[in-house]
DNA sequence: GTCTATACACAGATAGAC
DNA sequence: GTCTATCTGTGTATAGAC
């Protein structure tokens, strides 16, 4: 499945997480109307990206946030109590929306080395896919506070087990070598995290997403499968 | 060669960065006694370091490196003009003892599948040695202006063309598959990104930075290493 | 539901005593 | 060479008009 075939059958959106968001925060979004509230709220999360991205942590004031939205700062307090609730809002909505569609593809196949192929595709594929919340999630989620910090490292640990279980399994039947699948497992992680932490990179060197996951596929198939 | 004997044989040191830094920057730094300088400006750089890496960017305000050096704001700002400064120096300078090492190391091989190790090795070795630095830059120097950000392009982009070279040498002596050879390098440079962005996930695994190096190499070897 | 105006805290930076 | 005291700008957050 390349990566157009992917955001078809997942019908990916960004808007789906500002309306979860308005949904699971009604008691303290003061703006009743959901329409209104869901537009504002995708406004609000795509300008916190664009100046996280652009400009870091230290830029994203609330000031700028009005500028970026077009909205004052009054009617920005409609939609969170303080700075520090509204980036938690999109931390944890994103989180949800992912680890569902993540969960969902690790159902789809047995034979360990379709399954692995498939984790690892996926998991490129929601990068790019929502890459601003990725981003933000690794470069600054771990400043917010230290359970935001623990919330990504525990994250990173939930996918990376299900990349050892897949090796440990793929083991057992013989076809991968029974290398150190803990630190195998690292490393794909590692390597997936590249495509949305460089960016730049890869516009620079033009490789599309789909050549990117095919690179790191075929790695990992030489180091992990069973000579023949 | 393994992290000891490396440290050992390129006398490595924090101090070193500390001292270079006093002597290119005399004319803005208004304390002229070296002994007391350089004390100063290494106590400053390991408070930026310590409160970047558990609070990150916006923390690192001018009252918390009082706090943090045990100096007072006034003497602080005899250390360097203006915040920006103090992190262009710190950016600056680390790089500039960082290349020279890695440069040192690049020479002393000629075989590509030694020099790729070795070049592999070094990287992380140094990465290890001055992780604070590292670190600091990848995840902050970003922040402090558009040419800081543009620096550490540019280091990557430096490395990742020494991996490149290397690749593309051992395909011509039929040593390594002709397989896409930037884009491996780009990967290999994923790899040894992770042993100093995640050190809290390898401390946990315990996994040390002789075995990580080793697995990175032996991943590497798998794809590239023509089969005999 | 959104705005303007403003309170209040804290940041970077400097002056001038010691 | 280092300190304390302080200026000035900017940040978060709220009150209250529309």
């Amino acid at each position: 499945m390349n990566y157009l075939e992917f955001t078809k059958h997942y019908g990916l959106s960004n808007r789906d997480i500002a309306r979860e968001v308005f949904l699971n925060n009604r008691e303290s979004i003061r703006v009743k109307k959901e329409k209104t509230a869901v537009n504002n709220l995708e406004k609000i999360f795509n300008a916190v990206f664009r100046i996280t991205y652009k400009k870091g942590f230290q830029a994203l004031n609330m000031r700028a946030l009005s500028r970026e939205t077009g909205m004052s700062l009054g009617s920005l307090y409609a939609y969170f109590t303080d700075k520090e609730k509204l980036l938690e809002m999109i931390q944890g909505q994103g989180w949800l929306i992912i680890s569902k569609t993540f969960a969902e593809v690790v159902e789809i196949h047995e034979d360990p080395r379709k399954k692995l192929e498939a984790v690892v595709r996926a998991h490129i594929f929601l990068s790019e896919f929502f890459r601003p919340w990725f981003y933000f999630t690794f470069m600054e989620a771990r400043h917010i506070n230290p359970s935001e910090f623990a919330a990504v490292k525990s994250m990173e640990e939930y996918t990376q087990n299900i990349l050892t279980d897949i090796l440990i399994q793929g083991t057992k039947q013989n076809i991968f070598t029974p290398e150190n699948p803990e630190l195998t497992a690292s490393m794909i992680k590692a390597m997936q995290q590249e495509w949305y932490l460089k960016r730049w990179k890869y516009r620079k060197l033009n490789v599309s997403v789909d050549q990117f996951a095919d690179h790191l596929i075929a790695m990992v198939e030489a180091f992990c499968l069973v000579k023949v």
